[in-house]
DNA sequence: TCATCTTTTAAAATATTTTTTAAAAGTATT
DNA sequence: AATACTTTTAAAAAATATTTTAAAAGATGA
């Protein structure tokens, strides 16, 4: 059940027709997505519709409800124009991030503002329809509080870890027991549909088209938390090879003769780069005497985990400081690859140890710096994402615009 | 000048009714470049242009000649349909490839044939008009020689090595000399369009169009000679990056411990596996006392290179199998990187290298046997060319037809 | 072998879109 | 404040495309 843009009962005529007006209806509404307020005039620059059927199919949509009248915009030298913006509570979108312990549930109106923001935490993802149940029920929960019928609900976004076949809403590393997909399933219980994609892509997507990667053409988005996932867009668009496979950037082979990696190779990137690996040196560095911040908690016999890591190296810790230099080293040294091989715009760094912001960013580019050609890297930005814990949140969104309202 | 799929002097009407008639004139002359053959009822639902319609515009396009009847089809069941065809010789594309030492110009018609193929061995590219002078006169001799104006030439295609902003036409690494961009200026010295990219990926368009790409959506094609070369192609597009760089396969980290490269950085792949690096080897084996084929022509004072090198692989030399073995382990480190971060269907084996068939093959697939993961790299084949030394011409002959008829 | 069913094409009727023309509502300038 | 000039919108006229209907040509099966 994919999401389509449809205002079919409104619609007279034979089927041609109609499917040409419903393609009128939904550039309209695309191009006034994107510019949140445009005149008739501006309209047909954009359409290339003519002026007189612009008019009519506006005022189509206005009876729809689907488009408010917006007031009267400024002149350029003549009669001043009507103005036109999308109804935002002419529908809603519902964001959903999975996580393997935290659920995350969003409501977005049309304006792409979140109306609701729900997180519960050590919601913990096992492979069970009881689960399902459970995020069934939150979902609607969310949608009764703000007094939302299931057909005010244009779609739904979801972003899960793992192996998904984006195109028929299927994941294949966790919630795998719906037989009709996951997508397809979750589509029934709730009564709209559904797209779901991989997180490291749907972060992507949100910095694509919220974030620093807005407008640009070529970005790669860096998921560092625990683990290392990359979201890759390419010629404006989502990257995500043969079988949604893409972007194992953790496992590229940085240094022959090192460790094993737990998927088997020798020396994979994750080795040497990645929250797990920089806890883990923390842990070590402290119990050999090493002096930190962290040496009360661990005295405490707390153990210390990435987020207080995060927060030691924010408050200038030197040990936890020198740590994340040294793997930032490392994924210089893997980004290089990357560079080389797709000369991108932008690199955006994100997940948990974009928090970090400088501390991770400096150390990184003084890497492309060495390991890099130059007449290629300098073309290419490195930056903290500013979406916080929200990119895949989104990117769901943007996700579910894409589908419905083919947004470029 | 970039190419234009046009009749205006035929179509009468206002400037958007005109430009409507172009668009659905293009539409059935790029579907019938595609089928190469199809009646009415099949272009009306590829079109989506309602039959009559498709009939007259048909009917016109007959009439400028761009078209031709191609007889009466099969029946699946009724009337026998009409078929339409491309006008072969309505017009043609040339091709030109220019290589550091030889020039080879090509000239086909609309339904690809290969009209004429010329070979310049020791035409040494220079940063020169007189280069540019003696490359035109080339041109305008092969024209002649089958009585071709310059208005019956559709566009031409050119592969050149080194840094290109194709959008613009502009060669960054040779032929830089002409103020308005390499591609102007030779299409106003030809007196029609130049569509120029970098040979690389030309090969990827070649193969994409008419070699083992086909019909593929992510495939990444090497150019295997002296040096190393790639070619990308994503979502069914060739990708070039921000600035044209993307592809600098050769340059991407393998030894951190290894040899300084030509680019100035320690352990590119470059330093482990090349045209080059194998020459190298097996004469350093050779002076070494090695036995092999090649030891005659070495004491004969005769310099080894690349040809013989893999004539000698092709006779069974075995120290020369032994050699390229050696080199394709190196190759298949840098592919596993490849795959996973592009998770790609095909990896097609280009350049002279891949004369060498399985003796290439075979290693190089051992090698991600060894250093991938299994899930990903199961599904990407590894093969080798059979365009043999015209995978770039052909390649501009695609790369015009996208420009100018605009194929998928 | 004839009647029925398909598919393809052509022509007439209908519907839609665009172009043209003009009016309305401003701005800028003298 | 009046005039000239713009831009935006609306309505009528013209052009264009689509749907409907029908005819032509061949296939299939009793």
């Amino acid at each position: 059940m994919r999401p389509e843009f449809k205002y079919e009962k409104e619609i007279a005529g034979t089927a041609n027709a109609r499917n040409r007006k419903q393609e009128q209806y939904r550039k309209i509404v695309s191009f006034l997505y994107e510019t949140g307020n445009a005149s008739i005039a501006e309209i047909v620059k954009h359409s290339k519709i003519s002026q007189p059927l612009v008019a009519s199919l506006v005022d189509d949509l206005l009876g729809f409800g689907v488009l408010l009248d917006n007031g009267i915009g400024e002149s350029i030298g003549g009669r001043r124009p009507n103005l036109y913006c999308i109804n935002p509570a002419y529908q809603y979108v519902v964001g959903v991030d999975i996580n393997l312990h935290t659920l995350t549930i969003a409501l977005f109106d049309l304006s792409n503002q979140l109306i609701r923001r729900e997180e519960y935490k050590n919601f913990d993802l096992e492979n069970s329809s009881a689960y399902t149940d459970k995020l069934v029920g939150k979902i609607n929960d969310v949608l009764n509080e703000k007094n939302i019928s299931t057909s005010q609900v244009l779609a739904m976004g979801l972003s899960i870890p793992g192996l998904i076949d984006a195109k028929n809403g299927v994941s294949f590393t966790h919630l795998t027991f719906a037989e009709q997909g996951l997508g397809n399933y979750l589509s029934e219980k709730l009564g709209f549909s559904v797209v779901l994609d991989n997180d490291a892509r749907m972060m992507a997507l949100g910095e694509k088209a919220f974030g620093k990667a807005k407008g640009k053409k070529d970005v790669l988005c860096l998921n560092l938390s625990n683990r290392i996932g990359l979201g890759i867009i390419l010629n404006e668009q989502l990257y995500s090879g043969k079988n949604g496979f893409a972007g194992e950037f953790g496992h590229i082979l940085i240094d022959p003769e090192g460790e094993q990696c737990y998927c088997g190779k020798i020396g994979c990137l994750e080795t040497l780069t990645s929250g797990e690996i920089l806890v883990r040196n923390v842990n070590e560095g402290i119990e050999k005497g090493q002096a930190s911040f962290l040496r009360q908690a661990k005295d405490e016999g707390k153990s210390i985990d990435l987020r207080e890591v995060v927060a030691a190296i924010n408050n200038g810790d030197q040990f936890a400081i020198d740590q994340l230099n040294k793997m930032s080293d490392y994924l210089g040294k893997g980004l290089v690859t990357l560079i080389h091989l797709l000369n991108p715009e932008m690199i955006i760094i994100g997940g948990r140890l974009a928090q970090t912001g400088k501390y991770i960013v400096d150390p990184v580019r003084m890497a492309l710096n060495k390991y890099a050609m130059d007449r290629i890297s300098s073309e290419t930005e490195v930056v903290c994402s500013d979406l916080i814990d929200d990119a895949a949140l989104m990117g769901t969104l943007s996700n579910v615009m894409k589908e419905v309202l083919r947004i470029s």
